[in-house]
Order: structure tokens, then C-alpha cells, then sequence
RNA sequence: GCCUCUGUAGCUCAGUAGGUAGAGCAGCGGACUGAAAAUCCGCGUGUCGUUGGUUCGAUUCCGACCGGAGGCA
């Protein structure tokens, strides 16, 4: 049984076009899995599907945040793997698409996180490493979790930082912590999709077009509007591409045009690191989008799949 | 028409006192457990414009030619 899919990919793929058409047929629900899209009045910019084109089909998952919260994968997961339960216990399919990887896998295979700190503590560890260098982070770190120390890159600070946290807030190290919620059993045994060009050139052209559509569609207003109902143009929300390089460029910065062929770019970088994550994945079944190809083609190669995995 | 500068990686440019070349960006690959649209790591062969000449050896020196920029008329 299908009863829940998995449909992933880098930006613009296609992959709400491919879970809307699916969900009709299927008479499935949409659980979103997107970082962004879970922002109330961030809709231009995190290209989540309209009213219209939801076509009545129920989805979930996107507003249920405001800009100026901190959002969090275990916050996702937490409000997220109830609505699936629901989906499945009334009977229906639940097809869980998006984009951001680490959200997708933490929910299906229903991972636990080890604690926010709320001391302060991030910032003390911070503060250290801003004053006596990453070392000295380093050096505490390897002295109670000496594989994380040697596992985490010097340069990556906010692992580094994150592994001494977990350690001095729950006295286990990070390294046991995965070591013990690995282990775990998956949540679910979703079917899992992931839309990929066969050229990736074909992409990036995607991705352009929709930079610019989403210009068209009143991406400025929109900054506008958050940045004026008082969002901080630092807030995780405006982390987002499509955001902080128009901000940026609404501050003076550099000019609307510029802001734009660098969103254009950050999205391709996106893409192409989407891609990584998905590709480690052995249970995805890939749908390639050869050149020419429409949602029909991409949905007729998800169908025989289905019926395929269904016997 | 003459003079000067210029032609090196997809782009912008370094460089070789003659021993076939390297940065940034792009591109490609990878990592990823409470910021993830974040954060981080790795990968540089290209007719050195074309063609003659000098030389053991030329991308480097000389000539011609073909592009490009500027100046003088």
C-alpha cells in the first residue's frame, strides 16, 4: 500500500505540480515539507502554491509560522507527524513534498533532537569562539566528544558550536545521541519520489524564469510589507534566497536587478546541494525530466511506479 | 591609413628574466540530527588568437596576419 509518498527534489523541479496532480488522482493530502513555506505572508517568494492552484486538495504544513519566530526541524516534525497520522487513519494517502531534506528524512524516520539550550549557553560558546578562536570550542568538544571534534570540519563553526551545546545541556554527547535515535526504527515506509532534468541546464533555466516571474508577481511588496509590519530583516524567515538578497538590496545595498541574478544564482547553488541530499537517499525512485518533457510525463512515470510498488 | 595598447580556463584577469600556466567567479562532486532556502569541505589541460622565424626547446623573443580598445589624421 501506498499510504504515504514521498515526493522530493531541488527548486523548481516540478514537484507541486506533480503532488497536486497526483492527490487528485489518488484522493491523497498534501503535507508540505518546506523550511519556508511553513511563514505566513512569505508566499511570492517560497513559490507555495496558491489557492488556485491547490485545487482544493487539503494541505498542510504551510502557515504555521510567523516570520519573526525561530522555526526548527524538530518543531516541523513535532506538528507535522500528527496530520500524517490523521491523513492515514481517516483511510487517505498522505503525500509529503518538498524540498528541504533534512525536515523530510527527520519525519519519516521520525527522529528525536536533543534539546534547545535555553542558558544562553549558544551565545556564551559564541562569545568564546569569537574571542579566543574556534579552537578553544575545539579543544572543550574533543575533551568529552573526541569523535565529533575530529568528524566536524575547523571551519564549521555552527556544528562545532551545536556538539558542545548538546553535550553541556543533556550530558550525552551529540555523537551517542545519533549513534541512539539511528537505531530507531523508521516512522514510516513512505514511496519515495524525487524529481530530476536530465539536463541540468534545463534547471537552472527553470529557475531563472521563475526569479523573474516572482518579481513580476510583487516579490518587492511583499519584503516590503513584512519588513514594515516589523519583521527584523535578520530573523531566520528572511534567511530565505528570494529574501535577504532583496532586503539587502532594499537597504541600498545593490540594485533590484543585481539582488535578482544573485537570487538567480543562489538558487541554482541550492538545487545542486538539494540534489546531494536526495541522491544519498537508496529509496528514492528518480523521475527524470528528459528536455521537453511536461507534468504529464513526470505524472505518468510516478503512476506506473505506484501501481507497480501497489501488488 | 598610421601609432599605441590588447588577445591565456565558460567569464574577469595574473604569470612564465624562453623549459607548455594559476587565482577569483561560474561549473562539478561531497558532507549534513532542534538556524537546513542555513552551515561547511573538495575538484583547475586550457590549440596560452592564427601563422612563419630565431632557438635544443616559444604561450613567453621577432615578423606577418586576424579580432578588440584607444589615439593621431
Amino acid at each position: 500500500m501506498n499510504n504515504i509518498i514521498c515526493i522530493a527534489g531541488p527548486t523548481a523541479s516540478g514537484k507541486t505540480a506533480l503532488s497536486i496532480a497526483l492527490a487528485k488522482e489518488l484522493k491523497a493530502e498534501i503535507v508540505s515539507c518546506d523550511s519556508m513555506q511553513v511563514y505566513r505572508r512569505m508566499d511570492i517568494g517560497t513559490a507555495k502554491p496558491t489557492p488556485e492552484e491547490r485545487e482544493g486538495i487539503p494541505h498542510y504544513m504551510l502557515d504555521v509560522a510567523d516570520p519573526e519566530e525561530d522555526f526548527s526541524v524538530s518543531r516541523y516534525c513535532s506538528i507535522a507527524a500528527p496530520m500524517v497520522d490523521d491523513i492515514v487513519s481517516r483511510g487517505k494517502t498522505a503525500i509529503i513534498v518538498g524540498g528541504t531534506g533534512l525536515y523530510m528524512d527527520a519525519l519519516i524516520r521520525g527522529n528525536s533532537f536533543a534539546p534547545y539550550p535555553a542558558t544562553g549557553r549558544r551565545e556564551e560558546l559564541e562569545a568564546l569562539a569569537a574571542q579566543e578562536g574556534i579552537e578553544a570550542v575545539i579543544a572543550q568538544l574533543r575533551a568529552v566528544d573526541p569523535e565529533s571534534a575530529a568528524r566536524l570540519h575547523p571551519s564549521d563553526q555552527k556544528r562545532i558550536i551545536r556538539a558542545m551545546e548538546v553535550y553541556l545541556e543533556t550530558g550525552e554527547t551529540i555523537t551517542a545521541h545519533n549513534l541512539r535515535t539511528q537505531a530507531l526504527p523508521p516512522r514510516y515506509k513512505p514511496t519515495w519520489f524525487a524529481l530530476e532534468d536530465a539536463d541540468r541546464a534545463d534547471l537552472y533555466t527553470r529557475i531563472d524564469r521563475r526569479v523573474d516571474k516572482m518579481l513580476a508577481d510583487g516579490l518587492i511588496e511583499e519584503i516590503r510589507a513584512l519588513l514594515a509590519s516589523g519583521v527584523p530583516a535578520k530573523a531566520t524567515a528572511m534567511q530565505a534566497i528570494g529574501y535577504k538578497e532583496f532586503v539587502g538590496a532594499l537597504q541600498g545595498h545593490c540594485s533590484i536587478a543585481e539582488a535578482a541574478a544573485q537570487v538567480q544564482q543562489s538558487s541554482r547553488h541550492y538545487a545542486k546541494r538539494q540534489l546531494t541530499w536526495f541522491r544519498r537517499n537508496p529509496s528514492i525512485q528518480w523521475l527524470r525530466r528528459k528536455p521537453g518533457f511536461g507534468s504529464e510525463e513526470i505524472l505518468a512515470q510516478a503512476r506506473q511506479i505506484l501501481a507497480e510498488t501497489d501488488r
